[in-house]
DNA sequence: CGCCACGTTGACAGTACTCAATTGGAGTGG
DNA sequence: CCACTCCAATTGAGTACTGTCAACGTGGCG
């Protein structure tokens, strides 16, 4: 645990005193979270929009049957909370010790925004940033293998917590949360993940430390079009085949 | 057919002449497409926001073996375009007969807001309701039964398609549209609706238009954290079970 | 009338979920 | 330092569900 902390504290962006964001950071306010602990609760009013510096979170709902749903995993220079809360359904908890937490008044924000296009338009940007990332989310939980869910959702993971080496991804959250973010059972993620390992794509430096060892079969198992666009391999499968596709 | 198309041309939205996007609409171009029709493909260049006004469309994305996904259905009245198309890898297409779609110069429209803080505010709006419903639909598919996710599609449905009436659902789309939305197979959803009708939770007034009889039941089905919000049902849950939150 | 796409139903197989037991690692107390 | 506990993680066996393949029914349209 020592190892991953420091490597997590390796990871600390500060917040940053210039961009578009320079006028907000006078209005943030700066807090530290244990794991587990809650930095939104489900029933909270929508006064603030967060952004995370340090450590890990995820934000979740609770669905009827009691199940829970991780909707996202939220890593330092993420914001949140924006459209996230419209519903009051989610609450967001942080993973790892030490996760630091910025908060802004929502509308000391939204004040900036009419004020400055400049702040506005980098609001924008986010928002539509993660209207994207939803949407290719969307297309990874409807592919219906496990194989598939898992090998994207290493992928995902080395492209946005790039805190550990080059093929090295590190798993801040347990194999409870990949399962509720990945809608399966822990035991099928444990089963893949084993799988992954006897045909050598992967190896386990520590339980949440997995060394990428053949990185062009695990983007083979998620399937071309992962969480990342690969806008080469999309035009040749466009090609391929033409689904139904009218004049 | 003539039935359904008369009750969508009755949804028409009329493109408003005021509210904050008035100013936009003096350069708005509309266009009448027809069934199957592209709106949008996969690698066209990113320069137009787009409003649906009449009809219905689809907005799809092509994965790795072929398979297609439907992130969203958009229905008269929505807004879409802005972040929908980062990656480039969604494209959308009409599904009604005489589906219309205004379409904006994002430049425009980006140069609009930057002038008035209150279209830069209607569109944050917008873009941030898109991400609470994206995450509404997040949850949804992450329910795996086939029971849950059709009564939750219809639920959302009944709510976003409110051409027909009361207890009337109209779905423009085919079953196989419905099936690569819930990511699941075309008979799979074939035989929930016909389970659902054996169950009189729902009947067939034709084939795409479909009556609610019970739908308390529905929402049963479909988890009380649905696609819409239940707070109550919500609270009643925290309290019974406390998931895993720590002090 | 026949074609075609859509929709439904049936039989079968495969995959993932459930329940259950075991292992492993971290933290605590003797 | 070691035993003990607790929880995360893994593994195993059996079941239920859904996907696949196939056939059939249906409605619109040339």
């Amino acid at each position: 645990m020592g190892t991953l902390s420091a490597s997590i504290r390796e990871s600390l962006q500060p917040i940053p005193r210039d961009g578009p964001f320079a006028a907000l950071e006078r209005f943030a306010t700066l807090t530290s979270y244990r794991p587990g602990e809650s930095i939104y609760r489900c029933n909270d009013s929508i006064e603030y929009w967060y952004r995370i510096s340090g450590g890990a979170a995820r934000a979740s709902a609770l669905s009827g049957d009691g199940r829970r749903h991780i909707v996202d995993f939220v890593f330092p220079g993420d914001l949140f909370g924006f459209g996230v809360f419209a519903g009051r359904q989610l609450c967001v908890e942080a993973i790892t010790a030490d996760t630091l937490i910025a908060r802004y008044p929502r509308h000391i924000a939204e004040s900036l925004a009419d004020c400055d296009p400049r702040i506005a338009r980098a609001i924008r940007e986010v928002a539509f940033d993660s209207i994207a990332r939803l949407q290719r989310r969307m297309v990874m939980l409807g592919r219906n293998s496990a194989l598939e869910k898992v090998s994207a959702f290493l992928l995902e993971m080395s492209d946005r917590s790039n805190a550990c080496g080059p093929h090295v991804v590190c798993l801040p959250m347990s194999r409870y949360d990949i399962a509720d973010y990945l809608a399966m059972a822990v035991e099928t993620v444990s089963r893949t993940l084993t799988e992954l390992r006897s045909r050598h794509t992967i190896a386990f430096r520590s339980v949440r430390q997995i060394h990428i060892c053949d990185r062009p079969a695990l983007e083979e198992f998620a399937g071309s079009l992962g969480v990342r666009g690969r806008s080469e391999s999309v035009d040749r499968l466009r090609s391929q085949l033409q689904p139904e596709a009218p004049g």
